[in-house]
DNA sequence: TTACAACAGTTGCATTGGCAAGTAAACTGA
DNA sequence: TCAGTTTACTTGCCAATGCAACTGTTGTAA
């Protein structure tokens, strides 16, 4: 067969950054969310507003991505487990936002450090300097794909 | 705020990968799977099947990072539109086979081109060589996940 | 051999997820 | 100023997913 029918998965960038997240994902629940009855999707949010603290929720869903009615449902739970608050905007009453409630805050303080341990272990042997070059290329990559989602 | 609670997100590499691949999935699936009324989990499968030829499907669950219930339940489909093949192992009559039909080949060859185009899209500006560090850098974070799943 | 464990796959069940349609608020411009 | 559009969010519906339980097969070791 001639070549450019071929696929060499382990050289094709999209399968090996899937791969890779995958993997991520699957051990951060197993050793870690799983005892607080997080799934992957909670974690994101609770880091996504720990890191830029409160947001609109269609900000949330841009950074997590994650669909809004998704999200929308998501919040939900996470304000019934008292992990968040959700209030209306007070200039823009169309508008929603979401916080960490002080629970939630505590919560992902204790996960910041069990996350941070992950990555280590997932990038265990790679020099500063890749890893300084991979993540210039995966924030480029994903600016390439910016443009007409 | 000390910190080390603080999480930096666009500097995490398993957020960044976690973007990217969404991104990349979400432009894959609106450009080209819709149209073929495929989705992306599908599209993995396919794409497996042809990269390594006919497989057991705990092995295209290893390679795609799909359940193994849920992928039974996509090769049925997959085979119900004649896309693939399933059938029983010779040599190991627990084992099934699965493999791709010539309709279900003739496809991924056309969506391969069009697969590489994507990458193309998503590596632009990036150098050759970077290009080479980041894909040794995810090879190397995938072995490193492999301890215990 | 034969009991027991490990393996491959499937299915039941409940949860989750995404799309499309709906509600309500805030712009827009003529 | 007000009809039409856009924006933010929610909800109904159904497909897809994941876990646990189950079936059947193969491997193991006494």
């Amino acid at each position: 067969m001639t070549d450019h029918l071929r696929l060499d998965l382990d050289d094709y960038l999209p399968y090996l950054v899937h791969r890779v997240g995958s993997a991520l994902a699957a051990r951060f629940t197993a050793e870690t969310l799983a005892r607080h009855d997080l799934s992957i999707a909670m974690w994101r949010v609770l880091a996504a507003l720990s890191a830029n603290g409160e947001q609109r929720q269609i900000d949330l869903a841009a950074m997590t991505s994650i669909d809004v009615s998704t999200l929308s449902r998501l919040v939900t739970r996470l304000v019934r487990r008292r992990l968040a608050i959700r209030r209306r905007s007070k200039s823009n009453s169309r508008e929603v936002v979401v916080q960490l409630s002080p629970a939630g805050r505590a919560l992902v303080e204790r996960l910041i450090p069990v996350a941070r341990n992950l990555e280590d272990t997932a990038i265990a042997g790679v020099s500063r300097k890749d890893l300084a070059v991979a993540k210039r290329l995966l924030r480029r990559m994903h600016g390439n794909m910016a443009g007409q989602p």
